[in-house]
DNA sequence: TATGAATGAGATTTCATTCAT
DNA sequence: TATGAATGAAATCTCATTCAT
C-alpha cells in the first residue's frame, strides 16, 4: 500500500488548496458510495461524482485499499472522540451501555460503516491493523473503567467486545428482513450487555 | 429465477446419470469456491474445475443466483437434521447450548457458509427467504422448549438468536486477526448464552 | 443443403405420422418466428415453441437454411396458386393490377414474407433459386397476357416487376414509419403501376 | 443511446488529436464492416480492424446503435451535399431524375448504405428518426422545384419517392442475382420516374 | 426416432490501471 | 497537477451443433 501525502497531519509540504479540496470531495463521494455498494464501487463512478478525473483519484489514492482505509478511518475518528466524551457524562457502566447501543445505531449503520466492513472483511484480511487498533482502544476506554467499577464481568476483553457488536451490526439488514432492525437490533445488544452483567462481581 | 429440476426429490423424470453426476460436481465446487472467495467468484473456473463447459453450468443454474442458492440450501440442510438430532441427546438447555456452540463453529465457520453469507447479504437482499425460513424454524425446534424447560428467558425469539449466532459468525476473520477467532468465538457465544439465562425464571 | 425427407410429395418413404405432425408443427412454428424476429432466431427456441426437442428440429432441417427454405417455399405456394385464380376473374390489365396490390398487401406483408426475404438476401445471396423461379413463374403467368392484350408497355420483364414489388414490400416498416405504410403502400403500387402503363400501346 | 462528443462539429472542448484519429478510424472500418456484412458484424473485428482496443471502441460508441447511427449518418452526409448541387447544374425534372439514378445507383448501392439499412430495419425500427429526417429534407428539396416546374405529378410525397428508391435499393442482391442488377436496377428507376411524369400536367 | 445434455466458441460489456497531453 | 483516452483482461451469457441415452 503506497504512502499518500498526509491529508490532516500537515507534515511534507502543505498540500495546495485544490488539491486538498479535490481530496476531501473524493473521500465525501467515496464514502458515500461504498456505503451503498460496497467496497468494490467502481472508481471510475467515484471520480465522476466528484467531479475530478480518474487520473485525479489515482494520485490521491494509488490504490483502491488506500480510499477504501482513508474513508474506514475517518469513520473511526468520530468512535473515537466519542468515547473521550462519554465517560466524562454518565457513570463508567451506563457509559458502557450508551457506547454499545451508539455503536452499533448510529455510528455503524446509520453511517454506513457495515457495508464497508463486510466488503473489507471479504477482501482484505489484516491490512486494516492500524484503524482496528484504535477502535480497540477506544472501547478500551469505555470497558476498562466499568469492569473496574464492579458492574461488569472482567473475563470479556475489548476484543471480543468489539467483536460482539460488529457482528450484531453485520447481521443488520440480514436476509431475515431490513424491517425488523432497528427495535430488534437494540434487543440484541442489551441481550449483550445483560450477558456482560451477568456473573459479575456486582450482580452476586 | 428459473426453477432447476429437482435434485434430489427425483419427481419429474430422474434426471440423466451424467446430468445428475455433473449437477453435484458443480455444486461440490461451487461451495468450495464460494466459501474461498466469496459469491462473486468467477462462474468459469467454477465450470472449469467441475471439469465441464459454462454452458453446463448455466443449463443446471440460470442465475448466478440460482448457483449460490443451492449451495447456501445445501448448507442448510445439515443444520436442520442436526435440529432434529439434538433435542433426542440432551435436555432442553443443553441442547440449546450444544446448538450454539455447533451452529457457530463447526457449521457455519468451518463449512464456510459465512463468506457465502456476506457475499449474499451484499447483494441479494431477500432472495433467500425460503432457506432462512427453513433455517428459522429448526432455531425455534431447539429454542422452544429450552425456554419450555424454564432455563432460558422468553422474551428472545428465533430470529433474534439467529441473527445474534450469526453476527458472531460474520465477525470471525475480522481485521483482528483470524487467529484469535477459534477461543474467542465460543467465549462470544457463551457470553450471549449467559445473556439468555440471565433474569430467565430459573435464575430468579 | 443436405437433403430432407420429402415433405408433401410423398415419394420416398412416407414418413410416419408422428414424423410428419412434428414436421408441420416446426414449419408453423418456424414461420411465425422468422416473421418475428428474421431468419437468424434461435433455433432453440423455435424447437422449444413447437413441444420438440432441439434433436428433432435438426432431423428434419439439418441445416437452418433448409428451415428457412422451407418456410419460404411455403409461403410461394399460396402466391402461385393465386397466380392461376386471377386469369379466370378479371381481364388482363386488371389481373396485373390486382395481383401486383395482392402480392405487397397481402402476400408479403401481412403473411410476414418480408421479414424472411430480408433476412434472406442478407445471409444467403442465392440459394433460393428454386423457389424464386416458381416466384417469377407465376408473375410471369400474370404479366404476359397483360403485354399482350395491349394496355402494358413490354419492355419491363416478370424480374423487374418482381424486384420493384420486392422493393416496396421490403421498405415497408422503414425507419419512416410503419403507420404510413397501408395507404402509401398501395400509393406505390399504383405509381409503378402507371408507370407500367405510360408510353404503352394503348396509351398512345 | 448515449450521446458521444461532437464529432464534425467542434464545439465543446476539440476532441484530442489521438482520439479524433481513432474515431476516425472506427468509422471508417465500420462502415466497411456493416456494408460487407450487414449491422451485425462483430464489434470486436472491428476494433480490431481499427487497429484499436475493443474498450476504445466502445468509449467512443457506447452502444451497438450508436456506431450504426453514427455510420448511416455520414452516408447521408454525401446525399445531402448532393441535394444542394444538383439544382444548380440541371433543370428541375432533370435534376430529379439524376438525384433518383444517383441515389440508388451510387450512393445506396456502391456506397454500401443498403446492407446497412436492411439490417437496421431488422433491429431498430425507429431509432434514425433525425438521419431520416434529414434524407427526407434533401428528397423535397430536390423533389419539389421539379413539381412546381410542371412536369411531375404533385400527388407524392418526397417520403414516397424516398420508399419507392429505398425499395429499388433493397431489392438489389437479392436472391434473383446480383447479376442483373446494374442495368436492372436503372430500369426500375427509369420506371418510377415514368410513373412520375405520367398524368402530370406537363403530360396532359 | 426423439430427446435434451454437453460443449465451447463468440459477443457484449465493464473496469482497473497506465500514460499522453 | 489534472485530465480523460486507451488498453485489454475478465466476466456473463447465448447458441449452434454434436451425441449419448
Amino acid at each position: 500500500m503506497a504512502e499518500t501525502p498526509a491529508a490532516s497531519t500537515g507534515e511534507c509540504k502543505p498540500m495546495r488548496a485544490d488539491a486538498a479540496r479535490n481530496r476531501d470531495k473524493l473521500l465525501k463521494v467515496a464514502t458515500q458510495t461504498f456505503t451503498d455498494k460496497g467496497a468494490d464501487a467502481s472508481l471510475d463512478h467515484i471520480a465522476k461524482a466528484a467531479g475530478v478525473g480518474i487520473g485525479t483519484l489515482y494520485r490521491h489514492f494509488p490504490t483502491r485499499e488506500d480510499l477504501v482505509m482513508a474513508v474506514y478511518s475517518r469513520q473511526i475518528d468520530a468512535l473515537e472522540e466519542r468515547s473521550h466524551e462519554l465517560p466524562a457524562q454518565h457513570d463508567p457502566v451506563e457509559a458502557l451501555h450508551e457506547w454499545m447501543r451508539g455503536f452499533v445505531d448510529y455510528y455503524a449503520v446509520k453511517q454506513g460503516m457495515v457495508t464497508l466492513l463486510r466488503s473489507m472483511m471479504q477482501s482484505s484480511p489484516d491490512a486494516f491493523a492500524e484503524a482496528r487498533g484504535r477502535l480497540r482502544a477506544a472501547t478500551e476506554r469505555i470497558l476498562q473503567p466499568a469492569i473496574d467499577a464492579g458492574g461488569i464481568r472482567g473475563d470479556v476483553s475489548a476484543e471480543e467486545l468489539l467483536r460482539a457488536l460488529g457482528g450484531i451490526c453485520l447481521s443488520s439488514g440480514t436476509p431475515a428482513g431490513a424491517t425488523a432492525s432497528a427495535a430488534s437490533t437494540i434487543a440484541l445488544v442489551d441481550l449483550v450487555f445483560d450477558g456482560l452483567r451477568y456473573g459479575a462481581p456486582s450482580a452476586s
